[in-house]
DNA sequence: GCCAACGTTGGC
DNA sequence: GCCAACGTTGGC
């Protein structure tokens, strides 16, 4: 089984607005970057696990678990004129953004913070507290995945 | 709201 | 293909 991190504004789309959602699922479109682009479309399965990271708010940090339940298919608010994420240059005959389909699982009793993850040693190679990471979706590693939940 | 870090764009 | 200009991310 694979684990992900993946990153979205509260504002926008929180872990309460997945969880009520119908089916508790929802599409994670609107990433716009190559390298998150890749691991969506290239790398994540059904059933893999994701910690949802709200970002750009308060207390930025960790706040609870997902699950991939539909692999990469194409995004489709990029073809749509009026949507926030429009891109020209995705075409429907040859799309050039992805997305899959997460599964609220689990919401934490509490965040772990951004401050909390910094300060173990045994994350400094999680792209998320490396220096001027701006990644919005990166892989966790199994060993990673334990010990933050071993935070809570 | 500031600004550092980074990605993308486009002229040459 | 280089690189300056610009836009975005996201912590603080």
């Amino acid at each position: 089984m694979g684990y992900w991190l993946m990153k979205s504004e509260p504002g926008e789309f929180s872990i309460d607005d997945l969880m009520n959602m119908p089916g508790q699922t929802e599409h994670w479109d609107g990433v716009r970057n190559y390298q998150a682009r890749n691991m969506m479309r290239d790398a994540m399965k059904t059933g893999d696990r994701v910690f949802f990271y709200h970002s750009n708010c308060k207390e930025p940090g960790i706040v609870g678990i997902m699950e991939v339940v539909r692999e990469s298919y194409p995004d489709f608010t990029a073809f749509d004129p009026d949507d926030k994420h429009f891109d020209p240059k995705s075409d429907p005959d040859k799309p050039r953004w992805f997305m899959v389909d997460v599964r609220f699982v689990e919401k934490f009793p509490r965040t772990i913070t951004l401050k909390e993850l910094k300060q173990r040693p045994e994350l400094e190679q999680l792209a998320l507290v490396r220096r001027g990471n701006r990644l919005s979706i990166m892989p966790v590693t199994e060993e990673q995945w334990r010990f933050i939940l071993g935070l809570l």
